[in-house]
DNA sequence: TATGAATGAGGATTCATTCAT
DNA sequence: TATGAATGAATCCTCATTCAT
């Protein structure tokens, strides 16, 4: 079960969604076409464990490092936020990239919605608590801007731009969107 | 050739990528198949002459309303800059979708970046021109961070969260993401 | 077209239901798997082609044969409906037996129910010309158990046991049946 | 053994023969796919038994009802014939609807034949002892024909007629059935 | 003897592309 | 130049059967 999705993420990483055919994936798993539909009952469920797999990762991490962040000042806090936005954009920022550009169309779109909102309702969880520092109305729109912000920055960085960016702008852009976000 | 690219974009955004057949291209309309490849070698150029249409439909948008904008104050500006990106958006925001979403597969990803780095350049040239009201060392990094930022806030908006976001609060945001962009 | 439904009819009746693949049909009728496609949109459909060509076949023989009928006596008529249903069987046995025994499960049972409908209801219209002769109250029931007779004597006769039936016990059993009908 | 026949056949009444995999025979009559293999070597053997087990029974109430038949006189012992038959057909009328659509394809068709020719037997041998009261020289054809139209008979309205046959009119089919051969 | 994971040939169907007319 | 019938590689998936434990 786990040398198949961790075969169809290797492949969706190296030639794409189209290119990966169950075959193929049973090939390089090295497993027989007929045991890969025993494990998952067809392509779109093998796709959709990776996908689990990789945010169970990513919430990991995030989860870790983020308990403590409940009682920190704002400053501190966003610069955490951001901080581990970058770190799960590193975990696997290729199948990251893959998964996030081509997997909509699988239908399982709930997967990826659920997965963001949490991320939203951490951060919004945040906000709540430090209401009072913060001078602000609407904490909808105000946890949708950051969330928004801090993801596309990150994503931004990560995968499209990894070679421009040095490790010393790399810390810079922590900042700025700290900053950003922070205002 | 119109009418190709034309139906093209009407297919891809109703059926989605997948559905979108050249031999159904074609029938929609009104061509034969093989008219269709006397004007287009190859499925993926026909579906990156639609993005490319979109795109220059964008630029047009964008260069159209941006010319005055060399003229004046950042916070002014930056509100422009903001609201251009909205109106870009709003186009054709469907057929946006499918393109962002679906077209990195095509492996017409050159032509996205051409079209990123000819926002980037654009807006970099403004913060050129205001370096001395800005008191920022490092432009690329500045530019890089402002057209991301605006770039997803309004993407996310429109496409992902058009119901939950009022006009109200899409006032409220674009306010907003100018303030970001400005600090 | 023809070649396909001609080649489908003959593997139907060489190799069985199951053994008739698309592939295999493609290939024998010369035909590439792609063009079959274009032509029916499924296997089922095909099918359902060569059912249809055999019923057309065997009811222009029927209608041919029995216009005149309306007008003979009991008996003559009887000898006759016997007759025509031999001659129907005889068109294409092999074929017509893989039908019977094996298509029902496509689906296409309205064809078949469609067709016996029609054999029916010509049988019960002469019968109701000729009510008068007959003294019998419940022509749906007589109907019914004529139509039925000579089918299953037919068929078993022309499919089982073709070599046991001399033609001599033949015309004895056209005979025989045409009798048996009339009581 | 038995639990696996009696799957088969509850599958093969339940989904038709084409969703009766050995698998899910397995899996239904709760016995893992490696004992099946063991006790029918192919799905065919298993198939078979079905049809065994269900003419057994057949041949059980037919033998049973039988017996006191060769010391009636002629109108009478048909009638019972042809009720036998009604009788029959009706111990398990789903099973006996598959088994005679879908069986042939098993390639069991000689299963059938003896079959059939056990009843022909029966019937023949009655025949044979009655045959001063019937003016027949041909015995062979007198036996086909009747064989096969009360089979026929009581088939067709067991099976596809049980709705539009009330019971009085099944009481008149059997009087016309026996009638009919008795002439 | 019982198990059930593993096998892989084979099936129906799609679709980008070609080429003779 | 326009047409559209023809192509066939490739796809997802099923299922009878085997065999190591």
């Amino acid at each position: 079960m786990d040398n198949l999705i961790e075969a169809t993420a290797r492949i969706l990483v190296k030639d794409g969604f189209d290119k990966a055919s169950t075959n193929r994936i049973a090939e390089v798993s090295g497993v027989s076409i007929g045991s890969l539909y025993q494990y998952f009952p067809s392509k779109e469920a093998l796709v959709a464990a990776v996908i689990e797999r990789h945010q169970q990762q990513i919430m990991q991490t995030v989860r870790s490092t983020l308990t403590q962040v409940s009682t920190q000042p704002l400053d501190k806090a966003m610069r955490r936020f951001v901080a581990v936005a970058v770190e799960a954009h590193r975990l696997d920022p290729q199948l990251h990239r893959v998964l996030a550009e081509q997997i909509p169309r699988v239908g399982k779109l709930e997967k990826l919605e659920t997965f963001s909102r949490e991320n939203f309702s951490l951060f919004r969880a945040y906000l709540e608590g430090a209401r009072d520092d913060l001078g602000v109305d609407d904490l909808e729109l105000a946890s949708f801007v950051c969330v928004t912000t801090i993801e596309a920055l990150t994503h931004n960085a990560v995968l499209h731009h990894s070679k421009v960016l040095t490790d010393d702008r790399m810390e810079a852009l922590i900042d700025e969107a700290a900053r950003l976000v922070t205002g």
